[in-house]
DNA sequence: CTGAAAGCGCTTACAG
DNA sequence: CTGAAAGCGCTTACAG
């Protein structure tokens, strides 16, 4: 493999010469630019980015750590933030953390000492300190999906509450009185806020509120079909259930057309993510649309923002929280 | 940050000795080893991975390259090649293609100036020169999903045909006679064999082959909605559909409800891939099931096999094509 | 405008 | 068993 020596010598100059019309910073005469770039050409030579990146303290590489990559709404979020990282120079590393803490740790860790330029994280979780410690400790860091109100860390989220009371209102709107909500993980504030619009919704157009129509998640993501069953079996009356996700959402339907139970007419079903596949299921999915390639993109915008500031002044910027807007996307599985 | 020569110092040592510690390899006394081990802990040293990667020549990272990982299969693969990475100290920078070949030529190019130790590619196509000349350069590659006969690149697969051809018998068997098949891009080989395989069953059985029933993908994913919808305007006939992917017969579920066509009494309808989300959908899809995640697992492996090799070596092994299993996965799409 | 020198943080023969 | 030295391939003041 050809080295930045191997061209100077080819050149007839130095590799500090080499280096200065490379990188275009420094003067170089004209004439032996040409002779340096006619070397390079001839040796196929290309720099050695792990020596630069030693030199330089930094690798032009990100981190993006998901729970897990086959979660539907993580590969439009990774696509995102891929395609922004390949545009502006970096490359991104994918951890998939299943939110263990010592994966967690040790993706750190190991992170920290390969001089990875940022993190993307996906995968917060109330326990997740070592997150918390990365960024005190001065590496640029960008909560996407997951965030914690008043978090010192750049964030990219939605309005979970309202976007959730959107949706439950328009459940009652067609005419549903009996909403039952499929909710997701109660220790992830954004299923607690989706669990709020709900509550609210209710409550401000004099609903009551039916302890017995919430299906608690309890293990696997598939347990909401059995919950499903269950909720009809103690109450006939539901006619509308809210799906704090999509995923939860196809299961729900699911068990719904076992049970024989027409969608819309009887119940109307309204989901959350506007996964691609919402469109595809039948009746097609309602839901709400969350701009997920596009969270990607500012994510790893904002993270590649931090990490230029972070060049020039040595530590990171103000934080900065972006709540992006949702859409309800009417399809036919509510009336 | 704490480098190997604060260590020393605070032990009292040569870096030399330290390194030596650390990496297991050489003498050093059991009490100077104590002593650095503390010195280790008291600094929170731990070394850097970039300064060792230039060092070695090899940075213990991977790189996959898929087509998108949007598309549904390849998260399942992914969570495969990084768990598996993961166990053996190897990180994975994860490169979406599209197949363009100047992403490919360029996301290449770039990686083997990172001392990236070796290529996991899902994105293979008939223009991926690249990608061959990557394998003849000597770095270690192994060919996943996509594969190309007689390729001298380590390769997991599944037969495609036979997979095909039983998926398709199994049509015949539930009484199908007018079988139609939603084809993917016929540029892959993948493709032709699943075709092949259609077109075997039929033969085999003595049923005629009508080229009129072959949907060809003309362009985007959901081409196939509309193609199902005029296949039944010009064949009333059909009674069985066979889709080369799931996702393509998501699509094709989908328009057959809107045609209240009843599956599977009136159309049968199979897939192949048995991705996640093919257990819920409405009817559950019948389909070929490939085992994703091991695909990654042995992929993975076989990478990690090739790299270690060849460090001892200096050459890749002889390649080795493995081809796994495919189960028939039967549900309610068929009868 | 150009080159020699030092240094990023490690590892590894080599001598002792 | 241990340390000094050289080197991986780059970049960047500094002197000329």
């Amino acid at each position: 493999m050809a080295t930045i020596k191997t061209v100077a010598k080819l050149a007839g100059v130095s590799a500090s010469t080499v280096s200065r019309t490379i990188s275009g910073k420094g003067y170089v005469n004209d004439t032996t630019k040409e002779k340096i770039q006619e070397a390079i050409r001839q040796t196929g030579y290309s720099p050695n980015v792990l020596a630069k990146s030693l030199k330089m303290g930094s690798s032009n590489t990100i981190a993006l750590l998901v729970p897990d990559i086959q979660n539907l709404i993580f590969p439009a979020i990774t696509r995102g933030i891929e395609d922004t990282a390949r545009k502006n120079g970096f490359a991104v590393l994918l951890c998939n953390t299943d939110e263990d803490s010592d994966v967690e740790k040790g993706y750190i860790d190991k992170l920290k000492n390969r001089w990875i330029d940022g993190f993307v994280v996906c995968s917060y979780t109330p326990g997740s300190n070592h997150i918390r410690a990365l960024h005190s400790a001065g590496f640029p860091t960008v909560l996407v999906n997951r965030y914690e109100p008043g978090s010192p860390i750049d964030t990219i989220t939605i309005d979970n509450y309202q976007s959730a009371y959107n949706a439950v209102g328009y459940l009652i709107r067609g005419g549903s009185k009996h909403i039952a909500i499929a909710l997701g993980r109660e220790e992830l504030i954004l299923y607690r806020e989706r669990y709020r619009g709900y509550c609210d919704a209710l409550k401000d157009t004099g609903l009551p509120y039916d302890e017995a129509l919430v299906m608690r998640e309890t293990s696997g993501s598939d347990s909401f079909y059995g919950l499903t069953k269950e909720l009809f079996a103690k109450n006939k009356n539901v006619d509308g259930i809210f799906a704090t996700s999509d995923p939860k959402a196809f299961v729900v339907l699911h068990a719904l057309h076992d049970l024989g139970i027409k969608i819309p007419s009887d119940v109307a079903v309204i989901g959350f993510d506007n996964v691609d596949l919402s469109a595809k299921v039948e009746p097609p999915l309602s839901t709400v649309s969350q701009p997920l390639y596009e969270m990607g993109v500012i994510a790893a915008t904002k993270l590649i923002r931090q990490i230029k500031y972070k060049v020039k002044n040595g530590v990171l910027p103000a934080p900065v929280c972006e709540v992006l807007n949702t859409d309800l996307i009417v399809r036919r599985s509510t009336r």
